[in-house]
RNA sequence: UGGGGCGUCGCCAAAUGGUAAGGCAGCGGCCUUUGGAGCCGCCAUUUGUAGGUUCGAGUCCUACCGCCCCAGCCA
């Protein structure tokens, strides 16, 4: 039964981790952090790098994983973004303790280490403005030329450092840069800036600081500070290594945290970057941070994806440092697998078409046993009232059916689940010559669904009984763009001239069996046949709005769509 | 173009010189009171290309091709 497979490492980050401990680097140590700037709202990008972060912690004895906000730039950092991501992210299902910290936590010793770097005659003031900096920072193929301010005496460096963080000069002036080699190949070893004047308001440390570190000589500071071992982050970080070593190196701190870099994640037919997620939100192509198109936590929750499906996603699709594009199709499959599971079943009928049952008296009502869920017994049963007058669904009705059309149509039988058989014996028409009712007879000897003669019936239709249905709302979501890429564009167009115009439908005559009376924000249900469906917190006791998470897999769509080739 | 990375099935992804796992998707079939779920089967003679080393190469060497990232006082 038990086998070494749970001791192998599943990806080349994990192989790491394992390779350190067994040689007893940091003390065995395992120490991670899911870091993030409190400028905008965590997606399921994020997702993937807190579910690697905390699952190592985890899975190391002694492990921990920290939490930690890169507020090192207050202009876009705001408190209400902190509260969010705590949320979020205890939402995932972690928890790391007391271990939040703030990179604005380290300031004080960050300046310490900037002022032991000028010492070592390792960091000088630059008076050169953005402008010329840019212009003496050479190319891809051009190396940089030197600041006119490299050569300055430590005192002289020291002493303007000092009025720096004093504030007597105005933002832009002057900044703290490192002195490591202006020809590098290596740009961002061309004399990095560590720290800029600007005097905003920061979200924690208010108006004390008129001076703010650069992310490069704050993070890896801030690491060994909180004695991380192995700082995980994306590729796009992987030029900025040398530096990363070069700091800790010139510090001398120890033990010297690892930076490990692994590939982002990246989904089909949506946008992953903050900006873009901005963008969608600000000029109004979505409804709000948890749109449920988007594909922010926020977003996903209100959806109806669970953090279970969320977590079983990222451990499902690998560590790696190719660049990756996953189907969409891959996470509807990890919310359908946990869903199926948990999902009460329950019957609503989304475009109503109404059925009456020319054989059964009026008034007569009979309360029919249902199955709860037919994976999990303990789930139980409940009673459905069935009634001479029912509301069917008009896709499960055809006029004039194709071959492999399963459902209703002019004389066919079918069973109405947990209930009767039926026959269509007329259809009604309007003036338009559309559908509007059909009249059928059922057979009383197949109450529960089943025939005494063991006849049987091609299809099984979901109902719900006229005057005892519950009126809903339910909104329908498809892509929110309609191409795979959309931040492929063509020519002098932008991102947003990818958006599926249909990504939402509403409708808002769905017919719903009784039992969802009183449903609460944010339960989940499968209206059967159809999807799985939660209830939005748009929804009080006058009004029952659901959002249709994902559709069931469909061979029937399937199966039409190929016909109509 | 200088530098840093990466190329294994439609999409992910294992394989650490010993003869190409697995998942998703797809395709058949079984079963079914959800055209759901479940079950069974099929799905890379070949790892970007071309050479080389070796008894043996996805793994090592050479050359080429392709894709991503870096020229913020953002992170």
């Amino acid at each position: 039964m038990s086998s070494d497979d749970s001791t192998k490492p599943k990806d080349f980050i994990r192989a790491i981790v394992a390779e350190d401990v067994a040689k007893k680097k940091n003390g065995g140590q395992v120490a991670t952090r899911f870091p993030t700037e409190p400028n905008g709202c965590l997606h399921i990008g994020h997702a993937k790098s807190i579910v690697l972060n905390f699952g190592i912690a985890k899975e190391n004895e002694g492990g921990i994983c920290n939490l930690r906000f890169d507020d090192t730039n207050p202009t876009t950092e705001e408190t209400q973004h902190v509260e969010s991501i705590v949320e979020d992210v205890r939402w995932l299902g972690y928890d790391w303790g007391d271990r939040i910290h703030f990179t604005s936590d380290y300031f004080d010793q960050l300046f310490e280490f900037a002022v032991r770097l000028i010492e070592k005659g390792k960091a000088f003031v630059d008076d050169q403005s953005a402008e010329e900096i840019r212009a003496n920072n050479g190319s891809l193929t051009q190396p940089g030329r030197n600041s006119p301010s490299r050569d300055r005496s430590v005192e002289e460096n020291l002493d303007l450092f000092a009025r720096m963080k004093a504030g007597e000069f105005d933002a832009g002036r002057k900044t703290l840069r490192a002195k490591i080699d202006m020809s590098s190949s290596v740009l961002t070893l061309r004399d990095p800036i560590m720290y800029r004047i600007q005097k905003s308001h920061h979200h924690r440390t208010g108006e004390d600081w008129s001076i703010y570190p650069m992310y490069d000589f704050a993070h890896g500071q801030s690491d060994a500070i909180e004695g991380i071992t192995h700082s995980i982050c994306t590729l796009e970080f992987q030029d900025h290594r040398p530096l990363y070593d070069w700091y800790i190196q010139e510090l001398g701190l120890e033990p010297a945290p690892r930076q490990i870099e692994f590939a982002r994640l990246n989904l089909t037919y949506t946008v992953m970057s903050k900006r873009m997620l901005r963008r969608l939100v600000d000029e109004g192509h979505v409804d709000g941070w948890d749109d449920p198109r988007l594909p922010t936590l926020r977003g996903l929750r209100r959806r109806g994806y669970t953090p279970d499906s969320i977590r079983s996603f990222c451990e499902g699709i690998g560590v790696a440092k190719r660049d990756n594009m996953i189907e969409l199709a891959r996470l509807e499959h990890s919310i359908r697998h946990d869903l199926n599971l948990r999902a009460k079943r329950v019957m609503g009928v989304l475009r109503p078409l109404k059925l009456v049952i020319e054989n059964m008296p009026e008034g007569e009502v009979d309360e029919l046993d249902a199955i709860n869920n037919p994976e999990d017994d303990s789930a139980g049963t409940r009673k459905v009232p069935f009634s001479r007058e029912l509301y069917i669904e008009r896709d499960d009705f055809m006029e004039d059916p194709p071959k492999k059309f399963f459902r209703l149509a002019p004389g066919r039988e079918v069973r109405l689940r947990y209930a009767y058989f039926v026959t269509c014996t007329e259809v009604v028409k309007d003036v338009d010559g559309e559908v509007v009712e059909l009249r059928c007879t059922y057979d009383p000897a197949t109450r529960g669904g089943d025939a005494p003669d063991g006849r049987k019936v091609k299809g099984t239709l979901h109902w719900v009984s006229v005057h005892h249905a519950i009126d809903a709302e339910v909104r329908l979501y498809d892509t929110l763009f309609s191409v795979e890429d959309p931040t492929r564009t063509l020519p002098g167009q932008d991102f947003t001239d990818n958006l599926n115009p249909s990504s939402l439908e509403v409708l808002r005559k769905v017919k719903v069996e009784p039992s969802m009376a009183g449903a609460v924000p944010g339960s989940v249900c499968q209206f059967e046949r159809q999807g799985y469906f939660c209830v939005d917190p748009d929804s009080d006791e006058h009004r029952l709005v659901f959002n249709r998470t994902v559709t069931l897999r469909d061979t029937w769509a399937k199966v039409a769509k190929k016909e109509k080739r």
